[in-house]
DNA sequence: ATGAAAGCGCTAACAC
DNA sequence: GTGTTAGCGCTTTCAT
């Protein structure tokens, strides 16, 4: 059986609450008996019953995660940066990778602190109407019922483009999915249409269909043997970028030298890869601590709410795109 | 303010008692009382308190995964289908991405029902004397003092050297992590030099230096380089597997023609690569249904554990392998 | 079929 | 400093 605080009380000959004092480093205990409490519950092998403890004080210290789609790497990479910021402010983060309605029900029904949502396409009608767990979401700002941080998508394509356009490409062609539902995915794609019309350059579109390697891999290549090479590309994410290099290579053609490359999303892994690859996006670090700053606000105050905010993106010039036509 | 059932106990002129069967579709509340108070509920936005049911039933029904290395690709999937045979078995899953010493502590606070670790460095000696949450882990048993699901590694590499074998290979070199501290790595490793043995053939080893896409990419061709170029290669896992593939790409060596490759790892995702990657490996479905099945038996009959078992793999044969020299 | 009441493990007033 | 006690939201006997 469990050992709880009165098991504690009784071995140490001292009220419970004296026991609940003590292991709450309460100074309100004498430092031999504080001492002497915490030595006899090590030795019980005492473990706190979080539940019991949220039932009185209303805090569970914990923000769930919701995150439906564990394998794109940029996410993976974003959701690791996001922990690291949450030890730091001392709450625990708990993940779920069941489908966005699922995880906020079950965080809810476990009273967590808060919620973090890496999710773009949710059915905002389907939303419990009342949810009293502070939400914050990571998408597109004023289409969300609830305060949500994101990214001027919009400037980094502009970035994207006009990089692109200093070194003389005649031709960008945008990969990723096309007229999906996923907002971020629309707002990149809208983004780049506009950064091209700024820029008087047809826009060129590879629809991938999917946002997995393996659909951009086979999309790239179809689209290569059946089109004219464009100069150059923009992939819409980490994963649609190692896709397309694979394919480009593949088709034996050579990055920068026959096609230039920069992708979306703000990693250090781009720093990794066969050729090192240009990218434009909010460095993850600095997204994953203002997710997290702004979520805690959120649970700290949620009186004075900003509904959201969009960060500026930066662009990071590697050899994928180095090569003036 | 939170609806608790006395709020709508009030709305509907029952005793909270009453509430609580309704909610709980006992069948000891009228159909008619029944309804009504459900209807109620949602209409109040009733979400229920687990820690207050946990208090009393001693059921989460929640398990806890312990994951700290969130992007190895093949542990992503791993992951994805415990998700699904969880939910499968009614009960809910959490992850967490913190070091695994600190995930247990926290699961065993939230009185999760049981704990799934997908972690094999842990330090025996850190680890909670009396951990009273089922803890299952996926590793290599024996080696552990919790039971533990694991693979006959051994096996696993007979199979794949077997092949390379069959198809005439002259040299075969094992790529991974040499000499390190996980033990399924170690166990891979371990049974690549018997497999080795027993086939009379001098084993050759490619140390990475870790397990990222990266390592394996830099030390693959740093090695391809330096020595003499292995007919075949056996790679440790799915992320290995993919940097050595690019290494043997850039170093114009062509899959299978010049070198033959096997990895590790039994998952789907070895379909769509570019060049389809022969496989050995225990079916990522069959694993995760494993996993969780003994789990859940753990958690319904303690009292007669098995302390662990080893999963036979089996041999993918892809392009990757198919080359007779 | 419904209600009253005890109690799960804990914290926080308050009393001593 | 330490003990007493109420109560968090809920399930579960046990009465009625």
């Amino acid at each position: 059986m469990k050992i709880t605080i009165k098991d504690i009380a009784k071995a140490t000959n001292v009220s419970y609450s004296t026991v609940s004092k003590a292991l709450n480093d309460s100074p309100l205990v004498k430092p031999d008996t504080k001492q002497f409490i915490l030595e006899k519950a090590n030795e019980l092998g005492y473990t706190p019953n979080y539940s019991a403890k949220y039932l009185v004080t209303k805090r569970t210290n914990t923000i769930g995660l919701v995150w439906p789609e564990i394998n794109r790497l940029a996410l993976s990479e974003l959701a690791s940066q996001v922990n690291v910021q949450m030890k730091k402010q001392h709450k625990q983060m708990l993940l779920s990778i069941n489908d966005a309605l699922d995880s906020i029900d079950l965080f809810s029904k476990m009273r967590v602190d808060g919620m973090l949502l890496f999710e773009e396409d949710l059915p905002q009608d389907q939303l419990p109407k009342t949810l009293d767990v502070p939400l914050l979401s990571y998408g597109v700002p004023s289409v969300n019922q609830f305060p949500t941080i994101g990214v001027k998508h919009e400037l980094a394509m502009e970035l994207a483009v006009q990089e692109l356009v200093r070194c003389q490409n005649q031709s960008i062609a945008y990969v990723g999915v096309i007229g999906g539902s996923g907002r971020r995915q629309q707002a990149k794609e809208k983004g780049f249409a506009r950064a091209m019309e700024k820029n008087s350059m047809e826009p060129l579109f590879i629809q991938t269909n999917g946002l997995d390697v393996g659909d951009a891999l086979r999309e790239v290549r179809k689209y290569l043997k059946e089109q004219p090479i464009p100069n150059s590309m923009i992939c819409s994410s980490y994963d649609i970028a190692i896709g397309t290099y694979r394919a480009l290579h593949q088709s034996g053609l050579k990055v920068p030298e026959d096609v230039s490359l920069i992708s979306y999303d703000n990693i250090p892994q781009f720093e990794e890869t066969d050729v090192p690859i240009s990218a434009v996006g909010v460095p993850v670090e600095r997204l994953a601590k203002t997710l997290v700053d702004e979520l805690v606000h959120l649970i700290e105050k949620p009186e004075h709410t900003h509904s959201g905010c969009e960060l500026i993106p930066e662009l990071v010039v590697r050899r994928s795109s180095q090569n003036v036509r």
